[in-house]
DNA sequence: TTTGTAATGTAATTATATTACAATTTTGTT
DNA sequence: AACAAAATTGTAATATAATTACATTACAAA
């Protein structure tokens, strides 16, 4: 199994824009459309496949010439996340863009705490053992998180 | 299979006996001692079953008349989760004693978002298959979380 | 056109967490 | 007991993360 962190030899330019269309498209399938906020904090996360705090979303914008406040930056992550196209990491407080294929709730994250790099598990198994877990609770999911935080294998072997 | 969440008759202080007999066991086994602070702060942590924040905490020490500085808080929070005793809540910022047998570093977390009562699993089948997805990637898991939120039983039927 | 709604803008504030450094207590050793 | 080293505690200030409240603008529907 290759590893889930994009190397170095992958196209992010192309990366981005399939990133884009699919969210245009899932916001209108969802019958919303993005205001110019939501889009440009999506660009912002989309520059890399790193975790960004909030406020380094803020300062990423201000030097591609548009600062906003945080809370419109929480406004645009608010909107993003409940289209499932952005995922909270969790256990830093930042937030990252999804890259499944389809977007999603209840991700599967592995973060990097070296390089800070995010990647995304679709473990069908994982996400079916933990809907059995609740149901079997009686607990009403309204929605599971899986954050794995170690070193990438970059980082590893660094 | 019944509640993981307490019930109403369960005997409580026993249950902050038991563990606070476990947690200096298990300190004892690290060759740790806890220090004043470590004490109260789980102790303030075991008042209840529900996820409290650090700033929580400093109150409900204040009210039973010791204020510790949210640092202080912070730093005995630390020492506890080094040890498994106390687990965060990634997703609300917050903080709640470890109710498994065994203390641990990767817990699996129902956290109730009415009530904001945390229940806990220990289902090896998800950790084995976290250990493996990790294994898998290539990925030198640190800790890995399973975070569940939702309503429990309790706060569905309301 | 006006009405309603969603998105944006601005300011202030609250909540969460850390840094830096000083004082004290505990532990182990002479 | 006396001392040094290490761990713990105490205090102040600050940094980081997130929200509240309210005003304004854009845009579509009636």
């Amino acid at each position: 199994m290759p590893s889930l962190f994009p190397d170095i030899t992958h196209q992010h330019n192309a990366c981005i824009e399939s990133a884009k269309t699919r969210a245009f498209k899932l916001a209108e399938d969802a019958g919303k459309k993005f205001g110019a906020n939501q889009v440009r904090v999506l660009e912002a996360l989309l520059q890399d496949h790193r975790a960004a705090s909030a406020y380094e979303i803020v300062e990423r914008m201000a030097e591609s010439g548009k600062r906003l406040q945080p809370v419109q930056v929480y406004r645009a992550l608010d909107t993003l996340m409940e289209l499932g196209l952005v995922h909270r990491v969790q256990s830093i407080n930042a937030y990252v863009a999804c890259t499944t294929e389809d977007a999603c709730h209840n991700p599967q994250l592995l973060f990097c705490s070296s390089c800070k790099r995010v990647a995304e598990l679709a473990n069908n198994t994982i996400s079916a053992l933990i809907s059995k877990t609740a149901k079997q609770s009686q607990f009403k999911l309204e929605y599971g998180l899986v954050e794995l935080v170690g070193l990438c294998p970059d980082c590893t072997d660094a």
